[in-house]
RNA sequence: GGGCGCUUAGCUCAGCGGAAGAGCACUCGGUUUACACCCGAGCGGUCGCUGGUUCGAUCCCAGCAGCGCCCACCA
C-alpha cells in the first residue's frame, strides 16, 4: 500500500517541522502530542543596540535559548511604530548576527510589545513566516536536544540548562527588560515518554491525507458509515476536516521499514513492492512506518489482502467496529482512509466497516481517570484471580453505557461474582432437581411455567432491540434482574411446589430446563466461562459457543399468567411485609385463611409457610390487599396493634397523597382537553385506586382495636 | 480561544414531557433442605440555580454556577 499512495503522489519526503522527541530521538505525528499548561516564564529582551538612540526592538519569548537560531524579527505591517524598521537589520545579541526586521501578518499587535522573534526551524509559526520571507531556517539544536552549531559558548548545553544560561548572559548585557514568571502557557509534550517535544526541522516522510480523509468523512456524512452515539459523529468530522499532512516515518528500531532504496551515491531513491528488489548496493531506507500506519491496515491485511482470497470478500467490510472514543482519531480513521483506499487504489473504495459503536474508558470508582500520578489505576489481573475473569467482564458488560465512560470498582467487581455464583448456584440446583432440555416444551404449560416461559421470551426481544443500540449495560441490568428475581427468587421458589407434585415434576422441569438454556445463551458473550459449564452439563450440548442465539416465541408470550403470578406476589408482599412489622418470625408457621383468592393458594402457603386453618381458627388480625384479598390470621402471639397501626398510616398518607394528585389534574378542564386520552384514562384508573385504597386502610383502621 | 458533554438517594450511575429507579452502602429480622458471595422487610431524593414554553417539566428552551473531555501555532 506504501506503494500504491507512492505512485499515486499521496506519500512524500520533504523537510519540514516536526514533533522531535529528544528522548526517544524520533519524530511524532500532531495526534501523538498532548499540550498541557505548564508553568513557564515569558522573558523580555532588548535586540539590537543598548543605545536608546539608536535602533533597538524588544521582543518577548518562554523559550530564550532559541533566540540562538533566531533569523528574522517580526512585527505586523500595519503597526506604526516600527513601520520605520521594517527592511533594516539589527544586531542578534551573542551571536554578532545581523537579521532583518520584516512585517507579516500573522503577528498580533496588541500582544506584548508586537514584535516576534522569528526562529524558522525551532517552531511552527516561525517556521511558516520563515517559508512566507524565505529567511534561513537555522537548526541549533541536535537530535538528543543539546545546543549545537551555534558557534557560541552555549554549544553543547542542554537546551533547558541554555535557557537559563542565555537569559543570564543577556542580562549581564542588561538586555532583559521584563520577565513575568510563572508565566503559563501550553507546551506540547510526548505522549509517550511524557517530555517538553521540540520542533526540528528534518526530512521526514509524509502522507498527503487531504483525498483520504475527505473521502473518509464524505462516508460518514452521507451514512454510509453511521457513528453510534451520533454526538461522537462531530470530533470525527473535526478530524477528516481539519488533518495535517501525516508524518509517518520513525526513527525506531522496531516496526515495518519504509520500503524505499537509495542509490550509493544517495541521489536517487525508488519506492519497491513486496516483490521486487532493490539494484545491487543500494540502501534501505532505515526508518520505520508509524505504528498506527501499520495498525491501520488491520481490517484488510489480516484478511490476506491484496489477494482476493475467500476471507476478504466475506469479511469486508465487515458490520461493527466496536471501539473506545479515545482511539477514534489515531485507529479509526486511519483505518477509514486505508480500507477505503486499498480496495479500489482511489480514496473513495469500499468502507472497512458499516457501523462504528464507541464505547467510553474505563475509570476508577469515584469517575476519574487512572493514571499514574493519581495511583488509582487497578490491574485487572488481580481482580480477575481474586473474583473470576467472568465476574470482571460482566462488570465491563453492566458500565458500558454508549459513549460514558465507566467507572470500577472493586465494589462492583465483588457484586459481580456474587452475581456469577448466584447463577452457579440456581443451576446446580435446578439441575439436581432433575432440570432438563430433553424432548419438546409442551404447549400448553400453567401457572409459573407458563409465566417464567413468558417472561423468558418478552426477555429475550428486549435484548435483541438493545443489542441493536449496543445498549451493553441496559442488556446486562436486564438480565442481571430476570436471572436474580425473577428466576431465581420466585420461579426457583414456585418450581419447588410443583416439583412436590408427581403430577406437575415432568412439565416444570422441561419448563426449568428452557429457562434456564435460554438464560444462560443470554448470559454467556457477558459470563462466558460460567454459561459455558453450566450449558454444557444442562443440555448435553457440544459448547455454548456454537449454540444458537435465542429466538423469540411470540406464541409463548401468556399475560393471563403473568397476571396470576402478579396477582400471588401481590398478596405473599403483603404477608412479609405484615409478618415482618408485626416481628414474627419467618420460620414461624402461622395458621390463615383466605377469601377471594383466585389461586395458586397451595405455592401461597409454602412460600409463606402457612398452616391451613384448623377447627380451632380464631382471626387474631386480618388485612386486605389492594385486589380484594382477605386475609385472617391466627397469630399466637398478641398482634402488635401500634405497629400494624403506624403501618395502615403510612399507606394511607401514601394513597392520600395520590388521591390528590390525580384528583387535581382530572379536575383542570385544559389537562382534559388537551391530553392524549390514555393519559386521561389512566389518571382516572389511579384515582379509583387511590379512592378503593383510601377506604380499604381507613375500614382496616377503625377494625384495629384502640 | 472554539466545540461537546455532565450536574438525579451517602457513593457510582440509569431514566429525559404525563405516578422518582438500580447496584453498592445503611437500618431491622432470619439455623425456611441451591446459595450468608444468601433470604426477607425497610430507610433514603424541593432530580445544580434562575427564568421561560406547556394543561402538565427531572425531562424541552434560555441564562447562570460548578465539573469533565476533545480540538487549537497566541510569541
Amino acid at each position: 500500500i506504501f506503494k500504491w499512495l507512492y505512485d499515486d503522489g499521496l506519500i512524500y519526503r520533504a523537510e519540514r517541522l516536526v514533533n522531535w522527541s529528544p528522548d526517544l530521538r524520533s519524530v511524532l505525528s500532531d495526534a501523538e502530542v498532548i499540550h498541557e499548561d505548564v508553568e513557564g516564564e515569558l522573558v523580555s529582551m532588548r535586540y539590537g543596540s543598548l543605545d536608546d538612540s539608536q535602533p533597538h526592538i524588544v521582543v518577548a519569548t518562554t523559550r530564550v535559548e532559541t533566540m540562538l537560531g533566531d533569523t528574522a524579527v517580526a512585527v505586523h505591517p500595519d503597526d506604526a511604530r516600527y513601520a520605520e524598521l521594517v527592511g533594516t537589520e539589527i544586531e542578534l545579541p551573542l551571536t554578532g548576527r545581523m537579521i532583518p526586521i520584516i512585517a507579516d501578518a500573522h503577528v498580533d499587535p496588541e500582544f506584548g510589545t508586537g514584535a516576534v522573534k522569528v526562529t524558522p526551524a525551532h517552531d511552527p509559526n516561525d517556521f511558516e513566516i520563515g517559508k512566507r520571507a524565505n529567511l534561513p531556517m537555522l537548526t541549533i539544536m541536535d537530535e538528543t536536544g543539546l545546543i549545537q552549531g551555534t558557534g557560541t559558548a552555549f554549544d553543547g548545553l542542554d537546551r533547558f540548562e541554555a535557557r537559563v544560561a542565555v537569559r543570564e548572559a543577556l542580562r549581564e548585557q542588561g538586555r532583559i527588560v521584563a520577565e513575568k514568571r510563572p508565566y503559563l502557557h501550553s507546551v506540547g509534550h510526548s505522549e509517550r515518554s511524557k517530555e517538553p517535544i521540540e520542533p526540528r526541522l528534518s526530512l521526514q516522510w509524509f502522507v498527503k491525507v487531504g483525498p483520504l480523509a475527505q473521502a473518509a468523512g464524505d462516508a460518514v456524512r452521507d451514512g454510509t458509515v453511521q457513528i453510534s452515539p451520533p454526538e461522537m459523529a462531530r470530533r470525527y468530522f473535526d478530524w477528516t476536516d481539519n488533518m495535517h499532512d501525516w508524518c509517518i516515518s520513525r526513527q525506531l528500531w522496531w516496526g515495518h521499514r519504509i520500503p524505499v532504496w537509495y542509490s550509493p551515491d544517495g541521489s536517487q531513491s525508488v519506492c519497491l513492492g513486496p516483490d521486487e528488489q532493490p539494484p545491487d548496493g543500494w540502501v534501505q531506507d532505515p526508518d520505520v512506518l508509524d505504528t498506527w500506519f501499520s495498525s491501520a491496515l488491520w481490517p484488510f491485511a489480516t484478511l490476506g489482502w491484496p489477494e482476493q482470497t475467500a476471507d476478504l470478500a466475506k469479511f469486508y467490510p465487515t458490520t461493527v467496529l466496536l471501539t473506545g472514543y479515545d482511539i477514534l482519531f489515531f485507529w479509526v480513521i486511519r483505518m477509514m482512509m486505508f480500507g477505503m483506499y486499498a480496495m479500489d487504489g482511489n480514496p473513495s473504495g469500499a468502507e472497512p466497516f458499516h457501523t462504528i459503536a464507541l464505547h467510553g474508558m474505563v475509570r476508577d470508582k469515584f469517575g476519574k481517570k487512572m493514571s499514574k500520578s493519581r495511583g488509582n489505576g487497578v490491574d485487572p489481573l488481580v481482580w480477575m484471580d481474586e473474583y473470576g475473569s467472568d465476574a470482571v467482564r460482566f462488570t465491563f458488560a453492566r458500565g458500558a453505557n454508549p459513549g460514558a465512560d465507566l467507572p470500577v470498582g472493586e465494589e462492583i467487581v465483588a457484586g459481580s461474582r456474587n452475581f456469577c455464583t448466584k447463577l452457579w448456584n440456581a443451576t446446580r440446583f435446578a439441575m439436581l432437581n432433575g432440570a432438563s432440555t430433553d424432548g419438546d416444551l409442551p404447549t400448553e404449560l400453567v401457572g409459573a411455567d407458563a409465566w417464567i416461559i413468558s417472561r423468558l421470551n418478552s426477555v429475550i426481544a428486549q435484548v435483541d432491540a438493545l443489542y441493536e443500540d449496543f445498549e451493553f449495560a441496559k442488556i446486562a441490568d436486564l438480565l442481571y434482574h430476570f436471572a436474580w428475581d425473577e428466576v431465581c427468587d420466585w420461579y426457583l421458589e414456585l418450581a419447588k411446589v410443583s416439583l412436590a407434585d408427581p403430577d406437575t415434576a415432568g412439565t416444570t422441569r422441561r419448563a426449568l430446563g428452557e429457562v434456564l438454556d435460554g438464560l444462560l445463551r443470554l448470559l454467556h458473550p457477558f459470563i462466558p466461562f460460567v454459561t459455558e459449564a453450566l450449558w454444557t452439563e444442562l443440555t448435553g450440548g457440544e459448547s455454548i459457543v456454537i449454540a444458537p442465539w435465542p429466538t423469540p416465541d411470540p406464541a409463548r408470550l401468556d399475560p393471563a399468567a403473568e397476571q396470576a403470578i402478579e396477582a400471588l406476589q401481590a398478596v405473599v408482599l403483603d404477608l412479609r411485609r405484615f409478618r415482618s412489622d408485626q416481628g414474627v418470625k419467618p420460620s414461624q408457621r402461622i395458621p390463615v385463611r383466605f377469601t377471594g383468592l383466585a389461586g395458586n393458594e397451595r405455592e401461597i402457603r409454602t412460600l409463606l409457610r402457612l398452616d391451613e386453618p384448623t377447627e380451632q381458627f380464631a382471626a387474631t388480625a386480618s388485612l386486605t390487599t389492594a385486589a380484594g384479598v382477605r386475609i385472617e390470621l391466627d397469630l399466637s402471639t398478641a398482634v402488635d396493634f401500634a405497629a400494624e397501626r403506624v403501618r395502615l398510616n403510612r399507606e394511607y398518607a401514601v394513597a392520600q397523597k395520590e388521591l390528590e394528585q390525580t384528583q387535581s389534574k382530572l379536575g383542570n378542564e385544559n389537562l382534559l382537553a388537551k391530553a392524549p386520552e390514555q393519559v386521561v384514562a389512566k389518571l382516572r384508573e389511579r384515582n379509583a385506586a387511590a379512592r378503593a385504597d383510601i377506604d380499604r386502610i381507613a375500614a382496616a383502621l377503625d377494625a384495629l382495636p384502640d
